[in-house]
DNA sequence: CGGCTGTGATTGAATGACCAACCAATGTTG
DNA sequence: CAACATTGGTTGGTCATTCAATCACAGCCG
């Protein structure tokens, strides 16, 4: 039952964070919400830092792209329009611990982590891309760097305004990063 | 002597928040920070929300793009990693005001604002060069989302990685938004 | 001039609520 | 009967906000 209930606890504790933000959720709040005593949460979990860095590790392992490998670039901004769409509750929890990550060590410390870990994967795409078209790959971390960004800046606006047209972005942003490569093909 | 105190105020508060962020924060610490009593933090702005909400924008009179008007979009990169580089206290203020923003309906008012005006800027810039390219004007909104949002992602990783590399990553996007409408020209 | 008064500025203590973390007691199960 | 799971109340603290009281200073009047 041990597992089960932690499990639920971490369920929990992600329904209310991204409904109610960080700030507005107790440890009572999470426990009523997976129907367990408030002592269990911290008995499952040393604290609430702690907690809700599992929470975004639990949620990472439906957000993380899939394996790309084969499918490429093109594929990968498709899944990103996907995420964008359908996350909603991962990337609000995400982009209100980067907030937080700022003046707290434990979060920052995991959020490095992710952001880390995210953008290495668009720079093995980026090189991949450039490996193909043998061009220098010295470039793949800085672009790494900007279309990563931009993919997390292009969530963030969508979950700000409501009526932002991310697709809209995320094409402009494939189109520029192709173009980038591809010199002649400009049909986004 | 209002405004005078009033204007400290929003100093001190600007210092505490960026140094110890929005949660760690207390009107209490405000009021110290500035010398004056705690009942007159309440006096000139009616709760916490509205006091950060005008430290955002009494700080955002530094933020904001120099008029770009004749420079056009390269000195606005060469802006923008200046901005990097030395608002570091401004930009952390923002980033957390974003996560706070998705469940607060004041501050989340504000930073709609906020963005949308900080896009808006970017859009002009694309408008003005499709113009001079003569080319379809129509892209500039979704460019214009993309670049911002790039931006922003880039500020993001250079807060919560202080080793991450701005300046190389602005100049990758530059080259990209840049490569999309000058084919021909990859001279980064 | 000197006292009076009203208004806005300022003070710091009090209020009421909330919360993370802890813990002693109870339940469950192998 | 141990070891783990679970309970819910307690603790010690913090916080935003309110408020009654004081202060500074203006103009006005006698």
């Amino acid at each position: 039952m041990s597992t089960d209930t932690r499990e639920k606890i971490l369920q929990a504790a992600f329904d209310v964070l991204s409904r109610e933000g960080y700030e507005n959720t107790s440890i009572k709040q999470i426990a009523e919400e997976g129907g367990v005593a408030q002592g269990l949460v911290h008995y499952y979990f040393k604290s609430k830092q702690r907690l809700v860095m599992e929470v975004l590790q639990f949620v990472c392992q439906k957000i993380e792209l899939g394996d790309q490998g084969e499918a490429g670039a093109l594929a990968a901004f498709e899944d990103t329009k996907q995420k964008i769409r359908e996350d909603r509750g991962s990337n609000a929890l995400l982009v209100q611990l980067i907030g937080i990550s700022l003046h707290d060590p434990e979060i920052g410390a995991g959020i490095r982590d992710f952001v880390r870990g995210q953008r290495g994967r668009v720079e093995d795409i980026a090189r991949q891309v450039f490996a193909e078209r043998e061009l220098d790959p010295t470039a793949a971390r800085g672009i790494a760097g900007a279309v990563w960004g931009a993919v997390l800046g292009i969530i963030i606006q969508s979950l700000v305004e409501p009526e932002f047209n991310a697709d809209e972005a995320i094409d402009a942003l494939a189109a520029m990063s192709l173009s980038a490569v591809y010199p002649a093909d400009q049909s986004a």
